[in-house]
DNA sequence: CCCTGATTCGC
DNA sequence: GCGAATCAGG
């Protein structure tokens, strides 16, 4: 594949709007996320408002001793960009009314301090995304799928979340927030 | 581990 | 010019 005006233009277009290198691949097809990266340098359209996770953090670190560079380098185009805008990739959500104690757990999974003790807005979190949730079985769960059991395992009414899971960690975000509650009230009851 | 962009360098 | 490999960071 090459680089049509076209497909420069979808490019230029997805980038623009902060679409992350591989997801303009996946677009575009034929190309891979180093090729949409090649291709915006050599374009000259870099740095927007830094996508989600990665290259937040890359700031020309000012060099202690910069006593070594003969090289004259004077030209430093850098027009401001008025583009101060984050990523803004919200999918349109729809609210429905939450119901209540869902979360069960199956058996060897989280531990679950009173239903109750957790932060509400997690809770309503996890409703809201059960219901995006893939609901896969057990067999389909992988090292990247939300492993978060819902419903009684004894029941057909079971399945696991599936969702991507938050890097690192076995279930997905939503489900980390009530899985792991920054500890506080539960003190140690041991001691 | 997965993901992100940045750079390099042989083609 | 192109993009895989590699790098750097979250």
């Amino acid at each position: 594949m090459s680089w049509t005006d076209e497909r420069v233009e979808t490019l230029k277009k997805m980038w623009g709007e902060g679409q992350s290198a591989s997801q303009i691949a996946k677009e575009l097809g034929g190309v891979t996320r180093n090729a949409v990266i090649g291709k915006v340098h050599r374009l000259g359209l870099s740095n927007r408002t830094t996508t989600g996770a990665a290259a937040l953090k890359s700031e020309p670190k000012a060099k202690p001793a910069p006593k070594a560079e003969p090289k004259a380098k004077p030209a430093a185009p850098k027009p401001a960009a008025p583009e101060m805008k984050t990523e803004a990739a919200a999918p349109p959500k729809s609210n429905l009314p939450a119901r209540k104690q869902i979360i069960p757990a199956g058996q060897p999974l989280p531990p679950q301090p009173s239903a109750n003790e957790i932060s509400p807005e997690a809770l309503a979190k996890v409703n809201e995304i059960e219901k995006k949730a893939k609901k896969i079985s057990l067999m389909e769960l992988t090292e990247r799928t939300c492993k978060w059991p819902v419903g009684d395992p004894a029941t057909e009414d079971f399945w696991f979340c599936g969702l991507p899971v938050q890097q690192g960690k076995p279930y997905c975000e939503a489900h980390v927030g009530v899985a792991f509650q920054p500890m506080s009230a539960r003190r140690d009851r041991r001691r």
